[in-house]
DNA sequence: GGCAGATTAGGACGGGTGTCCTAGGATCGT
DNA sequence: ACGATCCTAGGACACCCGTCCTAATCTGCC
């Protein structure tokens, strides 16, 4: 087998298991036998266990942002879009039952392990933080546009967090249906092409949180 | 030095333990050293590192449901006791900021170790969503009570997630305050005396989710 | 066919882990 | 004073980890 495509496969079995195992959990061995291939092999690809770590966050980055493409290229309007990342909980909600959200939950462990990657494995959230921004503000929402996204963001992540630990498909698809009719108000608003800068300051980040019913 | 209070050392040493570097990335010697205590005295109190884990989540169940008994016996109104709950995020953001919360990244590590005592973890957070509901409750939605309930509960799952990845501090602020004004609007409403059941359902787990402005 | 370079297998290594044993010291009732 | 019980220290044990070395195998080119 060629090197190129064996140190795929590492990196798409570390991925897998870095997911559903936790990151320090998986050991070498682990990989090795998803893999088939000698514990010693390794090092002739990967130097050291951070490394095959670099490569599987240089993966998700990648893969992120293929997906972000897919979505922009796939819905026309803005809110489309937007629902299509709130429905990823739907999609993968039997794996986020088990093991969380790949992003949050590798964020958190490294944040506990004061590792080097950290920063970088940030950056997958910042490539769903600025797509979203984008999205929103073509809506229309320039001035909210990043509070806006760092909150369905949050929220997405909570509903991850809650259904891991509660193991509760239904909780999932009804907060899914609430961002969704939540994110409807958005696609009244015309497109904003460069409008004057009028800026009506309500306050820093002042989100939708309007009476109920 | 009584068993009893060593015991107790060890417990919150590896309390907060747990929370910074996380369960299996805590060694013993790591407790023993914040304890200051010889590494193989340990077998005396704590037959394995379960124990130490289930002696742990033990007293955050404790400690939890002290916190929840002072927010009722605080806050006369709910609306304001739910406001205390929304509030540790703020409290608490600068620990958030670095860790994480605290029951979130528990949950979320057991589930990848597929631990057995992931389920009493657990009951950390059915702990606060029943105590949630009976707010909510007592502010007059029953019927919706336990999704309002899983509801905040996400969301601040999800701001302790993001808050922990960007180190953003500004971010927990405006959606606690987000959080809160949206709170307000349960308020207004009666306190609920054992009404008719008339349940008008629209849907299960219905929640505001009203047009901006 | 045969050689050079790429790829692999297998195992050695030092260190850290959770667990467990044992002997000694502290404490307390009598 | 002294024995029984509680508590502690130090280290042994077997195991697994990430790392690294070396020899064998495969692949493609002349």
């Amino acid at each position: 087998m060629s090197a190129a495509t064996t140190r795929e496969h590492i990196v798409e079995a570390a991925d897998e298991l870095f997911y559903r195992k936790g990151y320090e959990h998986t050991s070498f061995a682990d990989i090795a036998a998803a893999v088939r291939i000698s514990r010693g092999n390794f090092y002739y690809h990967f130097k050291t266990k951070d490394d095959i770590l670099d490569a599987v966050i240089a993966l998700r980055l990648s893969n992120t942002r293929k997906m972000l493409d897919r979505w922009e290229a796939e819905g026309a309007h803005p809110a489309d879009r937007i629902a299509s990342f709130i429905r990823i909980l739907l999609k993968n909600r039997t794996k986020i039952m088990l093991y969380g959200c790949p992003v949050g939950t590798l964020c958190a462990e490294l944040a506990k392990l004061d590792h080097v990657a950290q920063a970088e494995a940030g950056r997958i959230f910042t490539l769903f933080r600025d797509w979203l921004r984008r999205q929103f503000t073509l809506l229309g929402h320039k001035g909210e546009a990043e509070a806006l996204a760092m909150h369905i963001l949050a929220r997405s992540q909570g509903v991850a967090t809650l259904a891991n630990a509660f193991r509760d498909e239904s909780f999932i698809r009804s907060e899914v249906d609430q961002m969704c009719a939540w994110l409807e108000q958005f696609r009244q608003k015309r497109q904003s092409l460069p409008r004057p800068q009028s800026r009506q300051d309500n306050g820093p980040h002042r989100i939708a949180d309007p009476p109920k019913r």
